[in-house]
DNA sequence: TATAAGATTTACT
DNA sequence: GTAAATCTTATAT
């Protein structure tokens, strides 16, 4: 079942972040068809969390699709080199967004392998740079309403308990100072 | 207009 | 363990 965009717009980017742990990010590229489980995300809350874009109330192009109401996709070129792709949550104004950082290929193995170049299915995609180059995602899927065909957000029906959820400080933003240490990242232990 | 830094990955020492 | 790759955005001239 895909996820409907009530499940987005939900005032607790937190409570999103643990929730999408065990769905199914798919993506439809030109007609072909991959995804996988999601074992790893962020949660970013927007103004008042030192590691968002929108930290403070900023708002500019980049940023501006954060203020949009929930349900729709964040993507933008890391390093020059990777794409990362969000979640926007919330509501209208609320700049809210979660990382999704790992999943697990189950859907469309062969595109994925030949993006790639590797075999083992369990490491292709556990990094946010990794998934987004296993799924052919790029700035062209950046803005898109996650209620579409283009790439989407299932439910099949995978019970996530808490006892399967790890949850520990995000990794890679030291210059969020006080905010780097918040327990904000969840991972699926599968 | 110019410069600095980044929600990372990969290869090499 | 360290460094390079590589380009968009934000902030300052």
């Amino acid at each position: 079942m895909k996820l409907d965009r009530e499940f987005y717009t939900r005032n607790d980017v937190v409570e999103v972040a643990r929730d999408l742990l065990g769905k199914f990010l798919i993506t439809n590229i030109d007609g072909i068809l991959s995804g996988g489980m999601i074992t790893e995300t962020e949660a970013y809350a927007g103004v008042i969390d030192k590691a968002s874009h929108a930290y403070g109330g900023r708002r500019t192009n980049r940023t501006e699709i954060l203020y949009s109401e929930g349900g729709v996709s964040y993507v933008y070129l890391c390093y020059g080199i990777h794409h990362l792709f969000n979640v926007v949550t919330d509501i209208v104004d609320i700049p809210n967004a979660v990382l999704i950082r790992g999943l697990e290929p189950t859907d469309g193995l062969s595109y994925i392998l030949e993006r790639s170049n590797k075999q083992n299915i369990k490491a292709i995609a556990d990094g946010p740079g990794k998934l987004t180059k296993v799924l052919a995602i790029n700035m062209s899927l950046n803005k898109i309403n996650l209620c579409s065909d283009k790439i989407w957000i299932e439910d099949r029906g995978r019970l996530v308990s808490d006892a399967e959820i790890k949850v520990s400080p995000r990794i890679g933003i030291d210059y969020a100072e006080e905010d780097a240490s918040l327990p904000y990242r969840f991972n699926l232990m599968t």
